[in-house]
DNA sequence: TATTATATATATTATCCAATACAGTTAAAG
DNA sequence: CTTTAACTGTATTGGATAATATATATAATA
C-alpha cells in the first residue's frame, strides 16, 4: 500500500513520463482520468501533468483493479464514499450544493470540478488525496 | 431503493420460490452465496431458506450488478467497509478477533460465519441487515 | 416408492470491459 | 522548420466473469 499524503502534489511528470513510470501506456491514464478516478493538473494549452500523488493514486487504483478484482464503476464508487463536507474545516461548499454525496458513484471532485478553481481545490482535498486506497477509505470511516 | 430494516428475517421461501419471486435462476442464488454476498438460513439437511431480508438483498445486490456496474468483487468491498464491532452495541467480538475488517473484501460473516451459531449472530447483524445497497452504507458512515 | 426439488461440482457460453492500437490534429522541443 | 510528443476520437482485442448448462447424489413430498 501507498501512502500518498507524504507524497508532493506538484505537476511534474507529463503523461509520457508518468506512463514510464508507472508501465502503463498514456491511453490508459486518459482513460483513468475519463472513468472519473484521478484528476491530473493542465497546462495553460490542455497538457496533463502528473504529480506524486498522482501516480501514487494511479498505482493504488490499478492494484485494486489487477489485485482485488474491483471494475472502474467499483473504484469510483469507493472513491464517492466519502462527505468531503463533512470532514474538510471549510465544509466544501460546493460539492454540498452539488449533492454531490448522492450522485451515483461520481466522485465530487468529477462534479464539482467542471472548472479550473473548483478541479484545484478537489486536487488538494485531503478526501482526493486519501481516498485512493482501501486502506485510507477504511481510515477515514473510522 | 429497498430498506430492509422493516423485512421480516424468518426463513420462509426454499430456494426455487425465492428465484421466482426474484426472476433468476436457483443457481445465480447460490452464485451469490458462494461469493460471499448473502448468507441464507439452512435446514438441519441443509436445504437453502430464504426470508424476506434475503430476497430484498439478491434484489439490491442484483440492482448494483445490473444498474451501477458494480462486480462481484465491488460488491464484496463495499459490504466489507463498515466494522461491525464498531456499530453493535455487544462489539461483535467475535469479528473484531478475527480481524474481519482487514482482510481483504471479504465481509466478516463470510469469514465468521464458519459455524451455525455465528452465521445466526451475522444474519440479524445490524450491519449485514443495512449494508445491503449503497444508501445504508452510506447511512451509516454518516 | 416414485416423482420432484435441491445439493455440490465442473464445464461452457456469451457478454462485458480494461487496455491497446490507429487516425488526424495540435503543441513542444531541438 | 523538422521532429517528437500529446491531444481527441474511434476501433479493436484479449481476458475476465456473470450466468447457464450438465452430471451425479440426496432430500422432500405426494
Amino acid at each position: 500500500m501507498i501512502f500518498v499524503q507524504a507524497l508532493s502534489n506538484k505537476p511534474l511528470y507529463t503523461i509520457g513520463v508518468a506512463s514510464e513510470l508507472l508501465g502503463l501506456s498514456p491511453h490508459s491514464l486518459r482513460l483513468y482520468e475519463r472513468e472519473g478516478l484521478i484528476l491530473p493538473h493542465r497546462t495553460a494549452t490542455k497538457r496533463r501533468l502528473y504529480s506524486d500523488v498522482e501516480v501514487a493514486k494511479v498505482k493504488n487504483i490499478h492494484l485494486m483493479v489487477q489485485d482485488k478484482g474491483l471494475n472502474f464503476a467499483a473504484v469510483r464508487h469507493l472513491l464517492s464514499l466519502i462527505p468531503c463536507w463533512k470532514i474538510r474545516a471549510d465544509n466544501c461548499v460546493k460539492c454540498r450544493q452539488l449533492n454531490a454525496f448522492l450522485q451515483d458513484g461520481q466522485p465530487c471532485w468529477v462534479t464539482a470540478g467542471k472548472n479550473k478553481r473548483n478541479r484545484d481545490v478537489c486536487r488538494d482535498c485531503r478526501v482526493y488525496l486519501n481516498s485512493t486506497d482501501l486502506g485510507g477509505l477504511k481510515e477515514m470511516i473510522y
